[in-house]
DNA sequence: GAGTGTGAACGTCTTCACAGCG
DNA sequence: CGCTGTGAAGACGTTCACACTC
């Protein structure tokens, strides 16, 4: 089965952390806005807000890529957004093959924030027959059963299960068997894949029932409103911080 | 500068880590499926294993509901149940409206997660005057003008986007206005919303370049494979802890 | 002067290891 | 004995504040 990858020796010499990792994705989105405007340069200040982090946070994630920014001045556009796509590995053309197509695996064929990185999507998969040789986004739909041929004769290493839960562990294997090492699963489910594979999980149901949490507590908390500082007026970027990070789960370097 | 920040009071007395929220779902659903097998009890070590997290963590995450184990046995799989979904606040309703019906729109509309927990779809808006009054997973698409009196009648705290990214901040102060105070944004944007209002982001694209960079670096290691411990098979559970992150946005409590 | 880069302080999350209870 | 519950240690992430550079 898979290849018997070494272990992390916890401490990552040379690596990014990954929380850092996590925000690049951020800021480069931010950055290739400013620089669609042409705007030459910019402050981590003005950056950071773009982003929705705080200035030293992005200043002290940048400071592990290298010194890309010039004092008194800031960061130029174009070499920022080179230097994060390449060490984000954007440089490159990462085949992708979205397996399950339903409504959600449409959604995500037709999803333009793709293509506009290094990401193509190289096949649709779905189990239904009625479903094959349908295209969806351009895309004609192929039969479970090419599953391992399309991934080796594309060099597929990354793989979107978009299936339901009950297929998504079956067609993870199979993925994994034929190759991909990097999976992106929509399925409520926890799959089990064997070192060396990475697995990052969206589930919706998750992330709303994180924010009921949030939302009960605050009925609760109607009574003593004010504390000390809360301009109610005060607008604040969201994305800042978002809490520890168990929401969506996980990365699983070897 | 120097001392005295007015911060949060630092020691949140009653409060649970946000790490622990997150991964409270997680629990419950392995729960309920041990439930509808009606599995009576279970130990931290094998709940943690459905979950896929480690043990010593899951005990500490229940620790601050409460004591609600039992020592030399384990816990018992309704009671606890139960207490997460009323520490999520999942005991009651939560209406939510979706905006945006487009192919995202429409797979949320017919995710199944979301009723199975508290949440029930109070509605489905979208711009485009030719949907509405047509169906989506039953439910009759309305039209953004209704958006504020929807959200009015049916006390709706809760609001899913999934328009395009040039609408979506519009959306967003729309669904403000009208009451709405924890929104799941799909858009690939950050929102700036006013203090007390949470916001949580899922961003397809950024889950996939966060894979790129872990898939280039492995690229880059097929030399210096093995070191010590490296069981070629080990199965691992994936969903285990996830980077930290930062990666889809995040929750800002008033 | 303006703004980056970063050591050090601080806070949060995870893991360990074992006391204590059923 | 088995397994929970938890202090304490350690890893990780964020924020501060300022030296240094342009």
């Amino acid at each position: 089965m898979a290849t018997g990858r070494t272990h992390r020796p916890a401490t990552r010499s040379r690596g990014i952390p990954e929380a850092t990792v996590a925000r690049l994705p951020l800021y480069l989105r931010a950055l290739t806005a400013l620089s669609e405007r042409s705007v030459p340069t910019v402050s981590s200040e003005e950056l950071a807000a773009a982003a929705g982090v705080n200035s030293a946070k992005l200043r002290k994630d940048f400071s592990y890529l290298g010194s890309y920014g010039t004092r008194g001045v800031g960061y130029d556009v174009e070499y920022l957004v080179y230097q994060i796509s390449r060490e984000l590995g954007l440089t490159q053309d990462w085949p992708v093959v979205i397996v399950g197509i339903g409504n959600l695996g449409a959604a995500l064929a037709n999803y333009g924030g793709f293509a506009s990185r290094g990401f193509r999507v190289a096949a649709l998969i779905d189990a239904d027959p009625a479903m094959a040789g349908r295209p969806v986004a351009g895309i004609p739909v192929q039969h479970t059963d090419e599953l391992e041929s399309i991934i080796m004769d594309n060099g597929v290493s990354i793989g979107v299960i978009a299936t339901p839960a009950g297929a998504a562990q079956q067609v993870c294997d199979r993925l994994v068997a034929a190759g991909v090492t990097s999976i992106l699963n929509f399925a409520p489910t926890v799959l089990s894949v064997p070192d060396g594979v990475d697995v990052r999980k969206v589930d919706l149901s998750i992330e709303l029932q994180i924010l009921a949490f949030h939302e009960q507590r605050k009925a609760g908390e109607e009574a003593a409103a004010d504390t000390a500082a809360a301009p109610a007026a005060t607008r604040k970027q969201s994305a800042t911080d978002q809490g520890p990070d168990g929401d969506v789960p996980a990365v699983m370097p070897a």
